[in-house]
DNA sequence: TTAATTTTGTAATGATTGATACATAAATAG
DNA sequence: CTATTTATGTATCAATCATTACAAAATTAA
């Protein structure tokens, strides 16, 4: 292939902006922001994403979708996933300060965009459904296998995890401390049971 | 008093501004957004608050402060404190489209602020610890009185509430749908019985 | 009436915004 | 070696940003 040779590759560059667009959210992130973060010029920027800041940004909640799908190829293999799920809940306790501090690109992106992007908005909102989707399925799975006392419908149940893991957004700003989100999330999840 | 007649009160610019910001948040509103919606220009807004957009969006925080100060007092005098607290989560439900679309502002701001601006950050984040205060306080009040069965720490139960609340402004922008907000509600106020 | 005082409206301010233009660098195909 | 192609770096764009400057308007105290 003809051309010079590429040195910001389109991978590194999403994962660079990412990481501004989750500790700062879309508006607040300037073009700036993102060649400080990404070493990349206007040039390689715009030439690189025709759709400037925005697409990079659809990118860097794509990257998500995908970090989601890995998880959910994991939970199909596993024995119990609604286990695993919990798991995955009790390990957001022990994160660093910072991560607490970040939240959830997602949950953010939906509680910024409603009034900004559609399009954005409805991006990340669908992915909350997903995951609320995975987590009804494997709650659906583990009552047909009897493993559930409690009664309550599974799309209920599921509703109410995608719920917590919202609150959870914004109670790790609170406290981010790992004792608080401990018990917390211990307390949470002994309803699913 | 001498000098030019005030058209523009300054409760009346914190209203209308306070309408924008719930909407788009701090960083997507302009001060264009603010003149468009108050009808104030420049001189006026800047002779009424010298702080210019921050001051003001902290004064729309303020004003849901003292909101909430009015609740607490109603609170106070109610018989049935913990029904009281059960109703406000269950009139979430029949908002209207825009109510869930525009969430909590100060849910919102947490989101928000947290790598943008420490004191608004610090500011919402304290609202919020009131309130959760005022769930827990409510909890115990009734735990005293024997009307609660659950074994569970009133903190952790308060933790609970807020953490719902929280969940709940994502959730309303996932399903702005009575009936979906209706279930979800009633079955997380179960836990607390 | 006049002087003092305050608010208002408008016109600027310089800085920053996201995006484009374009010459140059650096590679490969022929 | 040359032509072609692609990426990069820099200069620049018009638009918008939050804020300030300031003259005119509108009141009251004296």
């Amino acid at each position: 292939m003809r051309g010079r040779p590429t040195i910001y590759q389109d991978a590194n560059i999403v994962k660079k902006a990412q990481e501004v667009f989750w500790q700062k959210g879309y508006s607040a992130t300037s073009l700036s922001d993102l060649q400080k973060a990404t070493g990349a010029g206007a040039g390689s920027f715009y030439n690189t994403f025709k759709g400037g800041k925005k697409e990079v940004f659809q990118k860097a909640i794509e990257e998500r979708l995908l970090a989601f799908d890995a998880f959910k190829k994991e939970l199909s293999k596993s024995e119990f996933p609604l286990e695993l799920i919990k798991d995955f809940f009790r390990s957001i306790a022990s994160a660093e300060e910072n991560e607490h501090l970040k939240g959830c690109i997602i949950a953010n992106t939906v509680v910024e965009m409603t009034f900004i992007d559609d399009n954005l908005e409805a991006d990340a909102v669908q992915i909350l459904k997903e995951v609320e989707q995975m987590f009804t399925q494997a709650i659906k799975d583990e009552k047909l296998k009897g493993n559930l006392k409690t009664q309550t419908d599974p799309e209920i149940l599921g509703r109410y995890l995608i719920t917590f893991w919202c609150g959870l957004n914004t109670l790790r700003r609170m406290y981010p401390d790992k004792n608080v989100l401990k018990n917390q999330i211990e307390m949470q999840l002994a309803v699913i049971s």
